[in-house]
DNA sequence: CCCACACTGTACCATGTGGTACACTTACCA
DNA sequence: TGGTAAGTGTACCACATGGTACAGTGTGGG
């Protein structure tokens, strides 16, 4: 069968994804995304057993990819205004909206969304949680800071992630971030900064 | 043609949207919809005139109850936790489910969703910004202050009802939203309003 | 050589899709 | 009373859907 992976198979799932990064991916069809990537409905059940098949290995290359910008983003609490800097990049806005596309359909139940969303918030909350822990010996931060902390962190993030998506506005959001940092009386922006 | 407004077409929009709360809206057919709601596809195009006048009927009845939501929350700084709790109630994760589901679809420019993420986002900035500046001509806050407050307010909110909505942490999430009302120094502060 | 194997094109299937045609009922109003 | 219009049921349409059957293609190894 094809299920096994292959590199044909990888190349269909690559395609697959970048398309998925600007169309979306819930409510197309099968024949739609393989007519954008150029090959046949045919082949992607071959590949991927089923249209399910498909969207499970999306989802997953999706979460993949997110795990892997958690690995190399640079998790220093002095770094956080370069890691939005980096989250706000243009060209990061397509992955980001696939993100929300998968996180929605998963609130829904959707199948092949299973553990997406424990993966989507604890999977960002744990690490950073265990910094601060560790950061925060001197400074006096007990645990549940720490996990509040994180957690409002991730949703600072999240809430102007959604907002620069929705009103491209780069400017506005970063300020609201660094009022954010400033809140923490953290290090703002290097130099373009706000003011 | 049944496209104006009737008491049967209330009807069906009501128990539409309840059904959408659910269940989700975007990758349904007419007939599960129908058959979920009692009623034919055939009624259903009778009366929105065609699957995606249901989904802009949707969408525009999510739009004013999220209006509503804004109109009757209490805005004073002092109410921003009562404010949360409301927010946080199990009753309301469903719509705010919807909410995002909505904004996922329109993130991706799908039909029946133009003017959504304007009125998602400025629609909830906006007044919380006058309501900054007013509030804030004795406390010195300047417009950009109002805006990037009002902006980080919704951001901490909505990402808060993700991670909400993700994990049922309700406790956690809170604790986070306590976490930020301090970094604010609310009780002697300014007004913050948002949600 | 031949066979196994990964892969792909063509053609097809049953079912589901949004949408329509038409007959029919009810109810209100002239 | 009759007519007009909203609303509804039944049956249907052309088409798209996910999935399958089958007959290939090429390629590498024995």
């Amino acid at each position: 069968m094809g299920v096994a992976s292959s590199q044909a198979k990888d190349r269909l799932l690559h395609a697959a994804v970048e398309h998925a990064l600007d169309r979306g991916i819930v409510d197309l069809s099968l024949r739609e995304i393989a007519a954008a990537i150029g090959t046949s409905h045919r082949m992607l059940i071959y590949h991927f057993g089923s249209r399910e098949g498909l969207l499970v290995a999306v989802v997953r290359e999706v979460e993949r990819r997110e795990r892997e910008r958690l690995g190399t983003a640079p998790l220093s609490v002095a770094d956080a205004r370069r890691r939005w800097d980096h989250l706000a990049d243009p060209s990061l806005r397509a992955q980001e909206r696939l993100f929300f596309e998968i996180y929605a359909h998963a609130l829904l139940g959707r199948p092949g969304t299973k553990g997406f969303l424990d993966e989507a918030v604890e999977g960002w909350i744990s690490p950073v949680r265990v910094l601060l822990i560790d950061a925060g010996i001197d400074a006096g931060i007990d645990e549940d800071d720490a996990e509040g902390l994180a957690r409002l962190g991730l949703a600072v993030t999240r809430g102007l992630l959604l907002d620069l998506l929705a009103t491209g506005d780069t400017a506005g959001t970063t300020r609201a971030f660094d009022l954010f940092t400033q809140l923490l009386d953290l290090p703002s922006g290097h130099d373009l900064g706000h003011e």
